[in-house]
DNA sequence: GTCCCTGCAAACGGTTTGCACCCGG
DNA sequence: CCGGGTGCAAACCGTTTGCAGGGAC
């Protein structure tokens, strides 16, 4: 993947092979993991890396510009990739987060409500029920596609 | 203040003196405190509580419906009365959180573009400057009110 | 040699828990 | 006597840090 190794270098951001695998798990792993996901999962393959370091790389790719923190429960910090901006969807069943494409929500008259206050940006999540967990229509239509 | 008092009565929830002191202190200190400052805040005068019993009288408050944990920076959890739903705004420079009216966010559209999933509720928070923090217009009308 | 990345283990800090004590009913 | 709130101290757990080792330049 070139396109993470230009990152690298556009960014000025030392490459190792450490920062590299936490940055292609995040490309190739949407989730939202965790630091000890990340960790456990790097160290399923190559290249291995300690817990510290899979820290230290999130912060260092953080820094850089190329992942974002994502703070939804306290206690616990996940991560993205940071692509476009987007806003979150967070199911109240299996907890999955999900993607939802960028509002303007401060565009809707919102600015002037938070005034005198200037707003520079804001952070919107929906809670509620992701697709595969919507309740079933009892059973009829079941298998009606 | 018998009002505080009747939310005991009315949430099925054991009166205590510290529990009390804690709603009370969340009521009059709408400031979004951590357990740690309500502690300190409360040993100030009577009655005194330990970190532990605020912790313990947080969570029973909460889980009666009469205060609201607000996560907004990770690794702290801030505390505030459960009123009328309502916004956040976090000032980027003094770090103040400040509440903002409640806007109908999912009812424009967006409960379409998040579909296929079900939105049961949301949350926004505004960053920026707040009233007090906005740059100063230079010199000129500095003293006109 | 210099820079700085890695890994280990210890430290940290906010939060939770176990348990003895105590108070009201 | 019982239920359950309190306080202390220890445990917990995600995260950070100090430091020795080592690889790239």
């Amino acid at each position: 993947m070139p396109r993470i190794l230009d990152s690298f270098r556009t960014n000025a951001l030392r490459f190792s092979p450490q920062r590299y695998a936490v940055l292609q798990y995040l490309t190739t792993h949407p989730s939202h993991p965790t630091a000890e996901e990340v960790h456990k999962a790097l160290n399923r393959n190559n290249p291995r890396a300690s817990l510290a370091t899979v820290y230290k790389a999130l912060h260092a790719l953080a820094q850089a510009g190329l992942v974002r923190e994502v703070n939804l429960s306290a206690n616990v910090t996940r991560f993205e990739c940071a692509g476009e901006r987007h806003h979150h969807f967070v199911c109240e069943r299996c907890t999955r987060i999900e993607d939802l494409p960028w509002f303007d929500v401060a565009g809707l008259a919102v600015k002037t409500k938070a005034a005198p206050r200037t707003v520079r940006t804001w952070e919107l999540v929906l809670y509620g029920l992701c697709e595969s967990c919507q309740p079933q229509p009892k059973e009829k239509l079941k298998w009606r596609k």
